[in-house]
DNA sequence: CTGATGACTATAG
DNA sequence: CCTATAGCCATCA
């Protein structure tokens, strides 16, 4: 019915299923990741259409701050500070220091020795 | 087509 | 830190 949409959706849930265990990635970086620089709202719209039970690692997408954009007492924002710390992610005064779990693909693809570009 | 919406973001004060 | 403002863009009524 409509490729070209669920194409862009596919795109970003492959994004998102990048992010490694431990790190977290903001809309936006998903968004340049699956090749829509301008879809940060595209990739929140995605995530919380996601099925229950989604293979889709969602808990690791933030907003560019680092902050859970997830109302505190609902059951998904609970879910998603549990999972994250659960991978070690450090949750200070309701946000997390990007500098230190934001995911940094060129680095880490040295680290993996990937891709040199 | 029009206007409202929103798990967004950058910038200015 | 906070508020306001302005872009952004797919989607929907």
């Amino acid at each position: 019915m409509n490729e070209a949409r669920a194409k862009r959706e596919q795109r970003i849930r492959d994004a998102v299923r990048a992010v490694p265990v431990g790190r977290v990635a903001s809309y936006g970086d998903v968004a340049r990741l699956a090749g829509l620089p301008r879809g940060a709202r595209e990739v929140g719209r995605v995530l919380r259409e996601l099925p229950e039970g989604s293979d889709v690692p969602w808990h690791r997408v933030v907003n560019s701050k680092g902050e859970i954009r997830l109302a505190l007492d609902s059951p998904a924002g609970r879910e998603q500070r549990e999972r994250l710390r659960a991978e070690g992610v450090v949750i200070d005064r309701d946000r997390i220091r990007m500098a230190d779990y934001g995911w940094r693909v060129d680095a880490d693809m040295l680290v993996w020795g990937l891709p040199p570009r």
